[in-house]
DNA sequence: ACACTAAGTAATCAGTTGATAACTTAATGA
DNA sequence: TCATTAAGTTATCAACTGATTACTTAGTGT
């Protein structure tokens, strides 16, 4: 009962478990209102440990972010359901959606928000817009992430969705037809 | 040459500085970055100024955004222009865009978030579903409001806009179309 | 002319932040 | 078995945060 319990040591699972404490905590506070010393109490160890194995925060945000955001899961279903599957992730209230909520999280300070552009740039925007495809992906990649990005931050974070589920249903069904509308549309048939 | 400039005393003037720099402040930094001496020292003034006229922190950014935030600006011309006339204010570079700027760069900060959310909520959702009329005003709000907070933050905060002016004419103009569509909807025509 | 009120400043407090140095101790290999 | 390496902790630093107190002085009404 009084022993101290000696604490097996375990570097790999010391530095995931800071890791995935990062996660949860910048998703949920974001970077600014994150402490180094919050975040090392979720993983069950001391401030410095942090530091040994990630450096300074901002680069540990930078790992944690990289290792979280990641596109590539929603090209496997076919694409004409590719809308609906968007809006299905983004309105579950049970997915955690750690990639979006830590980059709308972390524009409010200086370096998490170049930081999480960058990350944004390289694991969402680039790999949307080659599943697109030439020539205008670019344009529609940006489209969808725009629409992805105002929904988790108006619907997740501020939150300003309406009350009822009949008006979360619309909602989230105009979210899906929008944007399948910018996966479908052809280059050709612009104005 | 050395006379240290008396200094006038102007209550009203001292104050209206405090809440126009805490205002471009709070744009520019966010919430959690700016600082109590920042906003003084770009007022002009010293840092109990600005709790002497405003209390604390939060109460300032509470009337700072309060003043900032409107939406009946663009009420006046033309139903059919809405999305236009959405699309070039938040398009252009000149446009400082204070209101939705404060909003998205406080989501990172408790307290902030919160009084952003409420102010949002008050001062540009409701008044726009009143606009937009029922009886589904309070949704196609929602998807309005949605976009643009999408489009300031993956375009002026990240950001994350395509680099060719060719590729931003293109956005713009979906943009505008795809709001226009929401402005347009009928309640009778739904699915 | 003078006293009162309020605008403004200097100095400082207590708490928190990210980061480090110095120390302890568990694990590992020769 | 024992010395070396690395995992982990304690204590602490310097800087900064929002906030407050006590003081100075300009403006104003009588």
């Amino acid at each position: 009962m009084t022993s101290p319990t000696p604490k097996r040591r375990n570097a790999p699972r010391t530095k995931a478990q800071i890791l995935a404490a990062a996660q949860q905590a910048f998703a949920e506070e974001g970077y600014a209102q994150t402490g180094i010393r919050e975040i090392a109490a979720q993983a069950g160890v001391t401030s410095p440990m942090l530091h040994r194995y990630f450096g300074t925060k901002a680069s540990l945000f930078e790992t944690a972010l990289a290792e979280t955001i990641h596109i590539e899961g929603l090209f496997d279903a076919p694409r004409h359901d590719f809308g609906e599957l968007l809006a299905s992730v983004l309105r579950d209230p049970d997915s955690n959606l750690l990639g979006p909520s830590i980059v709308a999280l972390a524009i409010g300070h200086t370096d998490a928000r170049d930081i999480a552009a960058h990350a944004a740039k390289v694991h969402v925007l680039e790999p949307l817009a080659e599943w697109l495809g030439p020539p205008d992906g670019a344009e529609r990649a940006f489209e969808i992430v725009m629409m992805g990005m105002g929904f988790v931050l108006c619907s997740r974070q501020l939150p300003l969705l309406p009350d009822g589920d009949r008006d979360v249903a619309n909602i989230s069904e105009w979210f899906a037809q929008t944007v399948q509308a910018i996966v479908d549309r052809s280059a050709a048939q612009k104005t």
